[in-house]
DNA sequence: CTTATGACTTTCA
DNA sequence: CTGAAAGCCATAA
């Protein structure tokens, strides 16, 4: 759990306008190779919008929106984006984001033990 | 402990 | 750029 814990605090720290991709999170979770565990732990986030965190902020490496699991929107999360600033572009069935402009660039990870418990999540 | 799964990443063609 | 295959880590059963 506390790879969760990390993992959201990461996640909740992204600006607004700036994506961030798993690969990332994980790294500054202290686990370079951990993107998968990174997926899992946003896949173990509320489905309402309750929380806190931005989970819409996060995509795969490629700046897409990896729709592997059904069960969140696409197209919400793309409508998110596009609200926030963010240039989402439309293909063939995904969203692309450009990371060259709106990755999230963070300076030092914060992983205070901060009570998330507004959060949504436990 | 072993197997299976996942909102991933990298490499090769 | 797109697609396929192997690799990686954490969690659940």
């Amino acid at each position: 759990m506390n790879f969760f814990i990390s993992a959201i605090q990461i996640v909740e720290q992204i600006p607004v306008s700036r994506v961030a991709t798993y690969g990332q999170i994980a790294s500054l979770c202290g686990y370079p190779r951990s993107a998968r565990a990174v997926g899992w732990a946003l896949h173990q986030l509320p489905e309402n919008k309750l929380s806190k965190v931005p989970w819409y902020r996060v995509v795969n490496r490629k700046g897409q929106i990896s729709t592997t699991c059904l069960g969140h929107d696409s197209a919400e999360q793309a409508k998110l984006l596009k609200n926030e600033g963010v240039a989402v572009n439309l293909l063939s069935g995904g969203y692309m984001v450009n990371l060259e402009k709106y990755l999230w660039k963070p300076r030092k990870a914060k992983l205070r033990h901060v009570k998330i418990l507004n959060a949504g999540i436990v």
